[in-house]
DNA sequence: CCTACCGATCGGTAGG
DNA sequence: CCTACCGATCGGTAGG
């Protein structure tokens, strides 16, 4: 909750890894102990030592722990650590760069889609903090040609909220300043979230997103126009 | 300079790390090819690397390979990669915490002091984004009890963002709003520019500096009473 | 400041 | 899914 435990990754549980849409060949059905999702399961305890302890930190062996085999039986069912991370990366990005497009193609003024783009980009970020954590933390741990590849979706993501800043500029809605420092203040403050946010804290993902969609409407110097559509996304 | 970029943490060189105040034996004064400080000289190279691929992914033969000697030979001016990596955050967080109470000693009007102490935190990120990339990243990398002492200076440096927001808000001069989080959030957009800050471009810190502080200023609804004093601390 | 080297760790493979 | 084990890496020490 303070900003040294949040750079700490965050310690309580991991939630879903449910969505995570690999897992291409095996069934699905987590929950009792049957014998099913083995890639799922390894995936999730992966993703939260990734997360709290870094990826080069765990290794094959602490994974298998979590799950209780031992480190080269995880080959049975993952090719490596590498694709482990990839998995996961890929999967974030993906889910983010899905969710983004959701908000942008649901309509309204600039300032309406601003706001929605940040409700959900924070709202990922509190919901799925380990894999935003991760997918942020990790990329130089990404061999080439991922590395490269998610790069181009974090790119893309961004440019949606540099954009969207500008032609609210243009259009007289937002005040003047570097597009650019803004979208990234906004970009920034939203990652942030995933290192300190702690779900079993008394505030929901989205009441949260809901400030600061409103906090990056503010900032760009947008008044308070109409009564501040607070749902989010 | 993307997003993306971003995460890479930096590629251009390494400035400061002259008044890293350590080295309390060695004599003084680089520039020159001259013996003298050999432990300064060790220190920038590991920074560099620390900051560029990360503390665990370092080794001691990188280290010596930037100032042309071998790795074994560093121990003559340093005891342990673990202690460099301590030099190196608990410089970053004293200076920054020097910095910051000098900036709340200025005085001022609420507003004042939340645009000085912020535009402090993020021109410092800017300047020496090396260290407070590294500063932020590497936390979990520090042994105990380090890192719990580093942790502690994190937790007072932030605090002082919170405590300027509730007083703001106490005397209606900020608009209400979660403390915590917006001061999250001016801490983490702050964070966020040391990893795409370009030294080489055409901006310096200190605007930079300045535009962030506004952004603060904005997103607590703190409206532009006077004429927003620019100087950027 | 160097070479030689130790001790420990770890990802991944062999071969059941 | 397991044990045994290989090959490579790396922080740090010895002993000049």
């Amino acid at each position: 909750m303070t900003l040294g435990e949040r750079s700490t990754g965050g310690r309580t549980h991991v939630p879903s890894a449910a969505e995570r849409q690999a897992d291409p060949a095996a069934p699905k059905g987590r929950s009792s102990g049957r014998p099913s999702d083995r890639h799922g399961e390894i995936l999730d305890a992966a993703l939260e030592l990734f997360a709290t302890i870094g990826y080069r930190a765990t290794t094959m062996s602490q994974i298998g722990d979590r799950i209780g085999i031992r480190g080269p039986s995880l080959y049975k069912h993952v090719h490596s650590k590498q694709e482990m991370l990839v998995e996961i990366m890929a999967g974030m990005m993906e889910e983010l760069l899905r969710r983004q497009r959701a908000a942008l193609d649901a309509g309204g003024d600039v300032r309406e889609r601003l706001e929605r783009i940040t409700a959900v980009h924070v709202q990922y970020h509190a919901e799925h903090r380990y894999e935003a954590f991760v997918g942020h933390r990790e990329i130089d741990s990404l061999e080439e040609p991922e590395r490269s590849r998610i790069l181009d979706l974090r790119r893309e993501y961004e440019s949606r909220f540099r954009e969207l800043v500008q032609e609210g500029r243009e259009h007289d809605v937002f005040g003047a300043s570097s597009d650019r420092w803004a979208s990234y203040a906004i970009l920034d403050m939203g990652i942030g979230v995933s290192a300190w946010y702690n779900p079993s804290g008394s505030v929901g993902p989205d009441e949260l997103a809901a400030t600061y969609a409103e906090f990056a409407v503010r900032m760009l110097g947008a008044g308070e126009a109409e009564p501040a559509p607070r749902r989010s996304a």
